[in-house]
DNA sequence: CTGACTGCAAAATCTTTGCAAAGAC
DNA sequence: GTCTTTGCAAAGATTTTGCAGTCAG
């Protein structure tokens, strides 16, 4: 697993790759989304870091652009609920799906090398240069049934 | 097949079941499904019904509280774009998922058995009851490469 | 008739943008 | 110093809601 340090440094390499600059805010969510194993929305990624630190002044705007950029920059990923908008997660670790309870909103990570495996081969199959994936599988956890 | 006149009977069973009313908007939000085997927003159908029915009147919130209906009847179904909102399609059709071009936006669809069976596999692995699941491959189609 | 449905416009959500002030390098 | 970034508030984009009139059954 990669440390806080060494992510910190990939970020900031990126940054100086495209002159863009290393802000206190920008490092905030980073190490946000580094400290935080779940899947946040911008707006709880924002209230969360207003809560923790008081000092340091953040807007929504800034959470969405940094969020952007990370993902952008493959630093983080996001998953998709339609209208509801869209998750983050720290996007460093290995592909993998997601099972989404539709009551408690839980998501559980799982992967598996069959379908990931199918996934290549359908897109082979309809000449399809895949760039990415996602899978949900929706219900209901063994916890809300 | 199901051929329209199957489909609308149906539809107008659910209604009755449900002591909703059958009206001229729903019905033609209906058949425009059913006629138009492709993926539309919810201002796609809007435009498009006012364009070729400029003799009915129908507003854009009847379509959304219509496709809301026709999902939830399983007469429809949509895929999610995140922010930039869902596309419907008449949901009567064999299960399938979906390719999707960032280039040039088209949808292609697939079935595989063997990932609808992994799917069944990884929910039961985790004890979750899936009442859906979705799968795209997003990418560059044969034409946009 | 009665209760459901509709269009409209206003409200609600979520996200992006313009801008002047602040901050990184 | 220069040029990017920020927070704020305003603007956008998409979807939902309240309501009075309309329509299906």
């Amino acid at each position: 697993m990669i440390t806080y340090e060494q992510l910190l440094e990939k970020f900031k390499a990126i940054l100086k790759n495209n002159t863009l600059k290393f802000t206190k805010q920008r490092e905030l969510i980073l190490k946000f989304l580094y400290e935080n194993d779940e899947h946040y929305t911008p707006e709880d990624i924002y209230t969360l870091l207003k809560e923790e630190h008081p000092e340091i002044n953040i807007g929504i705007a800034t959470v969405y652009r940094t969020l952007t950029l990370l993902e952008e920059s493959s630093i983080a990923s996001s998953i998709s609920f339609g209208v509801q908008g869209k998750k983050y997660e720290l996007g460093l670790k290995k592909h993998h799906d997601h099972l989404i309870c539709t009551q408690c909103n839980n998501i559980i990570e799982f992967f598996d090398d069959i379908i990931e495996e199918r996934q290549e081969e359908i897109a082979k199959k309809f000449n399809f240069q895949m760039t990415d994936h996602t899978m949900k599988i929706i219900g209901l956890c063994e916890n809300c049934q």
